[in-house]
DNA sequence: CACATGACTATCC
DNA sequence: TGGATAGCCATGT
């Protein structure tokens, strides 16, 4: 599997109410972070992709986000009960583990 | 095929 | 503790 469709597919098993880093998807899906992070602003695979519910590893969203701006990242993720703590996401909303790996 | 870029992370000052 | 710099890997030109 391509690490795109990897990190696409862990992307999407992200359970609602819950957020992941971009160092976890890059480990997931044996890469580098960085790679994860162009992967999903590239393009959202058809909006299927709650590329939302990724953040950075210090919990803290994603910088030049493409659905409007980090403000409404953060919105998003509220309303789906992930817990904010000023402009950072609660350490405890995080999923460790996203379904099953790849590999 | 080689160079440049990027939603990042970790280290140094 | 916080900001800036360097390093990394895959993708695109």
């Amino acid at each position: 599997m391509n690490t795109q469709e990897c990190v696409y597919s862990h992307v999407r098993k992200i359970p609602k109410g819950k957020v992941t880093t971009y160092k976890a998807l890059a480990l997931l899906c044996d890469t580098s972070p960085r790679v994860v992070g162009k992967i999903l602003h590239h393009n959202p695979n058809g909006s299927k992709t709650p590329c939302h519910r990724v953040v950075r590893s210090d919990c803290t969203i994603a910088s030049g986000y493409a659905f409007g701006g980090p403000g409404i990242q953060r919105e998003m993720l509220e309303k789906e009960g992930v817990k904010f703590e000023k402009n950072k996401v609660a350490t405890h909303s995080f999923t460790s583990a996203i379904g099953s790996s790849v590999k």
